[in-house]
RNA sequence: CGGCUCGUAGCUCAGCUGGCAGAGCACGUGACUCUUAAUCAUGGGGUCGAGGGUUCGAGCCCCUCCGAGCCGACCA
């Protein structure tokens, strides 16, 4: 790799990595360091007048350097926090041998390097708890330098804020940026949350296939691949719902799966391409014990990560505590637009969506109308978290029909700040109405509707063989976590959201140069210029606008090199035009 | 897919009406034995996202492209 695609800071730390190499001292050794206690656990259980904590052994990040001459302070960060560790020269180093503390850890140590340290723990005069190294070991250089975060009372300062470098670079942004740790923590613990509740009622945790030849149980548009030696297609799962309900049918009382889900469509501050979510099916229940059910489990989840139903979003605060609100799709409709939309058929329902400015398209049946208007006029307006119950019959084509009116289903939606969080049905399991459902979304599709549901023939097979009464619920993993953490975009809540390539600059290997008659010792310097490909440098009109470009960056950077003659350059480029 | 905004040193950001590319932190060198956004002195560091155009002269004006964010469209 060539030293001049590196910025000044970068060839620093190379040259401590070949320095410290040089005193003997392995930059990334392989023996495991020893460690007796954390950060925070120092902090926590130190008792000067105990005088406990005498020989503590820690390890960590290097994030800052106080030196004062012959004594330093400096910060180490490890997995729970910081800890500041005092330095000084005669205890580092005994003897008459100063280099560790002189050379190794002044010189040679950057922001940035995994070091572990041996001492004891004590206070400093201005208060704060520190330890007093006596034993300073490298564990891992860093040769890129890390953006500087500082923080004064609470208060950050020049916080790597970029959206684009957090989210390329995760790795930096939890290193240096105070509390996204904490929220991927916190994200975990909804999961242990949620985990710790089905576990305790019986529920069994299970795992069904993410590649699928049939991708249903939503409506979505799934990404498709393929299998060799199958040699058929296979999507990627846009939801586990048929699966779930056929271990069902196989006789488990409750199941539930954590399910990455694909869907092939927009990205947004709530939408990601891969999402998280839970689904649980428990037998003889309906939707009515799974509101119950989901309001227990919010409000657990509000209660162990908050120790309240009370959690702060943004600007508002979101009150979980139970019970929640409960309004059906009509009622709601007629609160937010003064329309009673009850009885209507589609004709007159396209006419309320003109009349409320709502665009509408000719393959839109009547559920998809009500959707609309619903998602249109409503949904936004439901901050505090609101059961949507009851929804007509032709959006929900896996729902069983409600028990008192066979134009809707026994359906609910939790909204919160806006936004879907849950959904849940009475499942249907009349394997013939079910069938009859397919098929009408068969119509749909046909009528242009690229979501529509496929036919899943096994689904129906194993429904025949006659399902429980079951009521299931799946709930968007991120979106609970965004606001259980108050984050703002999905994008904060995965480790990893999903972006486009970074765009690498190509460039030719010296080879390709040297093949053109470029003598070696120039072809650093003319990548250094700009012409990163010999495609590049065959685009120069005149030989003597390169010659000069060369002489003059041999001149600047004192290169102490020959120049070459106008001519010999010439012959390069008429080299290089004849090769390409 | 459309509208708006942004892209300048490792990081955070200035940059006027188009006239030598700036600051703080970080980095190098020196001073300093309890500092904490350490301090003091001093020095280096830039393809101004990429390409083209206008101009005597472009970080700045115009066009194209790339990437990102926000709003909308589509979509759960």
């Amino acid at each position: 790799m060539s030293q001049f695609e590196l910025s000044e800071q970068e060839q620093i730390r190379r040259e401590s990595l070949e320095e410290l190499r040089k005193l003997g001292i392995n930059p990334y050794p392989a023996a495991e360091f020893k460690t007796n206690i954390t950060s925070t656990e120092i902090k926590k259980s130190f008792h000067p007048d105990k005088n406990n904590l005498q020989d503590v052994s820690i390890a960590g990040r290097l994030m800052s350097r106080r030196i004062m001459g012959s004594a330093s302070f400096a910060e180490i960060q490890d997995s729970k926090g910081r800890i500041q560790i005092y330095l000084r020269r005669d205890d580092l180093c005994p003897d008459d041998d100063k280099t560790m503390y002189n050379t190794v850890f002044k010189k040679h140590l950057d922001i940035g390097d995994f070091i572990g340290v041996e001492g004891f723990v004590f206070i400093t005069q201005v208060g704060e708890i520190s330890v007093h190294v006596k034993k300073l070991t490298v564990l891992s250089k860093s040769l890129r330098p890390l953006p500087i975060v500082k923080e004064k009372d609470g208060k950050v300062y020049d916080a790597v804020s970029d959206p684009e470098f957090r989210y390329r670079q995760r790795y930096v942004d939890l290193v240096v940026n105070p509390g996204v740790r904490e929220i991927f923590k916190k994200r975990t613990r909804i999961l242990d949350s949620l985990r710790t509740l089905f576990n305790s009622k019986g529920y069994l945790e299970v795992e069904t296939p993410i590649l699928q030849p049939i991708p249903g149980g939503a409506a979505a548009r799934p990404f498709i691949t393929h299998h060799n030696s199958l040699d058929m297609p296979l999507y990627l799962r846009i939801a586990n719902e048929l699966y779930l309900k056929r271990l069902i049918v196989g006789g488990f009382e409750g199941v539930y799966e954590f399910s990455k889900d694909f869907r092939n469509e927009g990205m947004d501050r709530s939408h990601n391409p891969e999402f998280t979510v839970m689904e649980i099916y428990v037998a003889y229940k309906d939707y009515l014990w799974m509101m119950d059910f989901t309001e227990e489990m919010i409000e657990k989840v509000a209660l162990d990560l908050h120790g309240s139903t009370t959690v702060p979003y943004n600007d508002k605060e979101i009150s979980f505590k139970r019970p929640f609100r409960r309004i059906s799709m009509i009622d709601a409709i007629k609160e937010y637009t003064g329309v009673d939309i009850t009885g209507m058929n589609e004709d007159q329902l396209r006419e309320v969506c003109n009349s409320l400015d709502i665009e509408t398209e000719s393959s839109m049946g009547k559920g998809k109308l009500i959707d609309e208007i619903f998602g249109e006029k409503c949904e936004s307006h439901l901050i505090q978290p609101t059961f949507i119950i009851d929804y007509p019959i032709e959006m929900s084509p896996l729902c069983k029909r409600h028990r008192n009116n066979p134009e809707l289903t026994e359906r609910f939606e939790l909204i919160v700040n806006g936004k879907e969080l849950c959904n849940a049905y009475s499942e249907l399991n009349d394997p013939i109405d079910q069938r009859e459902r397919f098929q009408d979304q068969l119509k749909l599709s046909e009528k242009g509707d690229n979501e529509a549901m496929f036919i899943d023939q096994d689904f129906l097979r194993a429904l025949e063989y006659g399902m429980p009464p079951t009521s299931g619920m799946g709930i968007g993993i991120d979106r609970l976590a965004m606001i259980m953490t108050n984050q703002p975009s999905i994008q904060d809540v995965l480790f990893f959201p999903q972006m486009r390539p970074e765009k690498t600059e190509k460039m030719d290997g010296k080879e390709k140069y040297l093949k053109a008659g470029i003598p070696e010792e120039w072809v650093e310097t003319i990548q250094k210029l700009g012409y990163k490909t010999i495609e590049k440098v065959k685009m120069v009109d005149k030989h003597t606008k390169l010659h000069q470009e060369i002489c003059g960056f041999n001149k600047k950077n004192s290169l102490g090199l020959k120049n070459p003659s106008p001519d010999e350059v010439a012959v390069w480029l008429e080299n290089i035009k004849k090769l390409i």
